[in-house]
RNA sequence: UGGGGAAUAGUUUAAUCGGCAGAACGGCUGACUCUGGAUCAGCUAGUUGGGGUUCGAAUCCCUGUUCCCCAGCCA
């Protein structure tokens, strides 16, 4: 099971029995669009994460804005989700199912003063809001009595009012350095008609409102979402604790898939296939399911990537060759072995009787796949093989077909290329006239150098075919990112699709089922379009091409690909102290409005030695300060207990104040003095550290009860090492051989060895010692 | 500019207590080959900058920088 930091959540929280309940998660799409590559990832983490911890994934249609949303896009949404191989079971909900429980929520809300009807206009509510800089304003509505409000909301719900004439939002906080807690709007009034629940509402739920709660009544536990929704936990929360009996959905943000050289803005979608750009939804280009399906890629393709591409929080774009790779790698295994003409060159085997005609009997399987079947392949006087498979001149490097050069037929003879017709007048090569060495077939003829092994078809016998060549749909890897004056249609790729109408496939695929997934040979692998492939005129989808060294070897001389999209490493220096002091300049006038903290500061500087950047970091709170002052008195050396209070202290603190932590001046003093006495090691006196931080305490009894100490006996030492030198022969090798960072690794050995108690230093001297003889 | 997030090879991502920076894709060699595919072997390349603590820092402390999200009655 891949580890993501989501996966370590819920493993935790099982493990502490946070929830009463299996793992609940959901897939909430919006029923207003076409699920593509991206929502794949998002599929994949919420039914596998419930797979994998037992539990179960909803699918909910969060179908709370009635002017976007279509049953349409619910079946479509179905479809594809089935295709990729998840399974809801019985857990299909409707954020509209919940309407009038929503609403309920909504009043109890009212009733319990958190929530007003606002009659203020769109705009005037806009302008109030303020800005990220500055706090919005209370609205003059925002007073209302209880009454009036329940019954304003109730009219609301009735029909009473006009759209945009009412609101319902949640009282919060309109100067909230979140925008979104400046007293977000829970309910709007929309006479529209709802794909589902017709016309029995007016008034419809916001995300905000609509989704925390859907969570609720589902009992969800988590909750996972994109990372931009990262600012909307906090209204979650607020609702989730108002509303929802313990223990409540939590929400956890992850970063979106992005793919190079594709867009997955649905309104850009929409845009490519209203404008014609792509024939559909489903044309083949597209990053849609539905285009991905008709193209011929398998579903557990797109599993095993977007499973590849793991979860993080990093904003990221992967580049579509790990897509490719993967898609090859599925199909190298599934897909039978034909053969198949695009550009057909017609050869004629002087040689060979004309009217004869030989089954050839051919492997479905390359020897490296485990697999059996076999096919009749036919061969005559008259075949084709692949115009670029002949060269009149072959450049460097060339390992097929010329003049007087001999290749092999896949699955047949070897044939000898003794003349090259051309047209008298472009200079086209129309024909060949090769002559077959009868007795190659399965066998390696003698004193014949054979370049290549082509593939070819029975030029009567072969079928005609329409192949679709798709390649990337954009010409830039970040076409949602378009340079100063363009847009992303300036770079669609105008080859993004081929049409090759002269194609020949073998006779034997006529035979199998229309949905089958080939691999014609050294060409890349093919399906039947679904759409227009008919048995009397097939159309075949290339689903993805093969690696191919050799093209990569001809365009060699191009640049090798390096267009970093990373940063500059090196940034000019900002030396202006202009930027953001903020902290350090909070503790400067903390002391200036505080004679004590001044005092301090000087007198750290002065009596205890302190560097004015460490004086100064403590300095900034009182209780800080009156924290060290007690440590001072037990263990006067203010150098020592400096470090440990800003590189030890202040971690484990994370950003608590110390007045709210057990541990006292005091006892960090002694503990200081203690481990610089030696008595402990540093990593010890780290541990009791944290100790004291979470429950307080005396250090010498925490060190009593831990039975630590330090060892600094270089006898009893040097037999810990000798033990792990002799335990890890290979490490010592390694090491002698120059890989000096592997006594990190002995070190971390030996520590453990004697359960963090050696006396580093003295460690580190001996094993040095002792791997250098 | 306020708040919320994120920075590890070209890309995506690992790294238990502070103890070997590991993998995949890509790129480059080579081997093998009746697919210039596949496979196999090898190479390449990294902790956002600067300081500090430590025997030892991707990880702890300080201080910069860059990128993303938020001012819809969309989700």
């Amino acid at each position: 099971m891949p580890k993501d930091f989501i996966r370590e959540i819920i493993a935790r929280d099982i493990e502490k029995g946070v929830y009463d309940r299996p793992i609940t998660t959901r897939f909430p799409p919006e029923p207003n669009g076409f699920l593509h590559i991206g929502h794949a990832k998002s599929i994949a983490l919420n039914f596998g994460v419930a797979e994998e911890f037992n539990g179960v994934c909803h699918l909910r249609f969060d179908d709370t804005n009635p002017t976007t949303e279509d049953m349409l896009y619910v079946e479509s949404i179905q479809r594809d989700i089935r295709w990729l191989g998840y399974d809801w079971g019985e857990h299909l909900y409707f954020a509209s199912d919940y309407y009038e429980r929503l609403y309920q929520f909504a009043e109890t809300l009212i009733q319990q003063g958190l929530a007003y009807v606002d009659s203020a206009s769109e705009e005037e509510i806009r302008a109030m809001r303020g800005t990220v800089t500055e706090p919005g304003q209370e609205s003059p509505y925002r007073n209302r009595s209880v009454a009036e409000n329940l019954d304003l909301f109730r009219r609301m719900r009735a029909g009473e009012f006009e759209d945009g004439t009412h609101v319902l939002r949640a009282k919060i906080d309109m100067s909230s350095p979140n925008m979104l807690l400046r007293d977000p709007i829970l309910y709007r009034i929309k006479h529209a008609h709802h794909f589902r629940t017709g016309d029995a509402w007016c008034i419809y739920p916001m995300y905000d409102f609509a989704h925390p709660l859907s969570d609720g009544i589902e009992r969800i536990t988590h909750s996972i979402c994109t990372l931009e929704f990262e600012n909307n936990r906090a209204i979650y929360n607020w609702l989730v604790d108002h509303l929802i009996p313990p223990p409540q959905p939590r929400q956890y943000e992850f970063a979106r898939l992005e793919v190079d050289y594709t867009i997955t803005s649905k309104r850009k979608l929409l845009q490519l296939v209203t404008e014609g750009h792509v024939s559909g939804w489903d044309d083949p280009r597209m990053p849609t399911l539905s285009a991905l399906r008709r193209r011929g890629v398998t579903p557990e393709a797109v599993r095993t990537f977007v499973t590849r591409v793991g979860v993080a929080k990093t904003n990221s774009r992967v580049e579509i060759e790990l897509f490719e790779h993967t898609i090859r790698d599925d199909l190298n295994y599934r897909s039978p072995r034909v053969m198949a003409v695009l550009n057909p060159l017609k050869v004629i085997i002087t040689n060979y009787p004309a009217g004869q005609v030989e089954e050839l009997e051919a492997s479905y399987w390359p020897r490296d796949i485990d697999k059996e079947g076999t096919r009749p392949v036919p061969f005559s006087r008259e075949i084709f093989i692949e115009r670029d498979d002949f060269s009149l001149d072959p450049p460097k490097g060339f390992k097929r077909l010329a003049p007087g050069r001999s290749v092999r037929l896949r699955h047949g003879y070897v044939i000898t290329c003794d003349e090259a017709v051309r047209d008298p007048d472009t200079g086209e090569v129309t024909e060949l006239r090769c002559s077959y060495l009868p007795d190659s077939l399965g066998a390696r003829p003698r004193g014949v150098k054979v370049w290549a092994a082509i593939h070819w078809v029975d030029a009567a016998r072969s079928l005609p075919a329409e192949v679709r060549l798709y390649d990337r749909l954009f010409t830039s890897p970040t076409p949602d990112a378009p340079e100063e004056g363009k847009t992303f249609l300036d770079y669609l790729n105008p080859d993004s699709l081929k049409v090759i109408a002269t194609a020949r496939v073998e006779p034997s695929v006529a035979a199998n089922p229309a949905d089958m997934r080939y691999q014609f040979e050294r060409l890349g692998y093919f399906i039947q379009d679904s759409e227009d492939s008919r048995p009397d005129a097939l159309v075949f989808n290339r689903i993805i091409s093969l690696r191919d060294s050799w093209r990569k070897k001809k365009k060699q001389p191009s640049a090798p690909k390096q267009p970093s999209r990373s940063q500059p490493k090196s940034t000019p220096r900002a030396e202006e102290p202009n930027a953001d002091r903020i902290a350090s300049e909070a503790r400067r006038q903390a002391r200036a409005a505080n004679p004590d903290l001044q005092a301090a500061y000087r007198k750290l500087q002065e009596t205890l030695g302190l560097s004015q950047r460490e004086a100064d970091l403590i300095t900034g709170d009182i209780r800080q300060v009156r924290f060290f002052h007690q440590a001072v008195e037990v263990y006067p050396h203010g150098k020592s207990l400096a470090n440990w209070f800003l590189n030890q202290l202040l971690g484990l603190a994370k950003g608590r104040p110390l007045s709210e932590l057990p541990i006292t001046g005091a006892a960090f003093g002694k503990l200081v003095k203690l481990v610089d006495e030696g008595v402990i090691s540093r990593n010890q006196g780290k541990k009791v550290l944290a100790e004291l931080v979470q429950q307080g305490g005396d250090p010498e009894a925490i060190i009593q009860t831990r039975g630590m100490s330090q060892i600094s006996d270089a006898d009893a030492l040097t037999a810990v090492i000798r033990q792990t030198i002799a335990d890890n022969p290979d490490k010592v090798a390694a090491y002698r051989g120059g890989k000096t960072g592997l006594l990190g690794f002995f070190m971390g050995q030996v520590m453990r060895a004697t359960g963090g108690k050696a006396n580093p230093q003295m460690v580190k001297k001996l094993l040095e010692e002792a791997l250098s003889a």
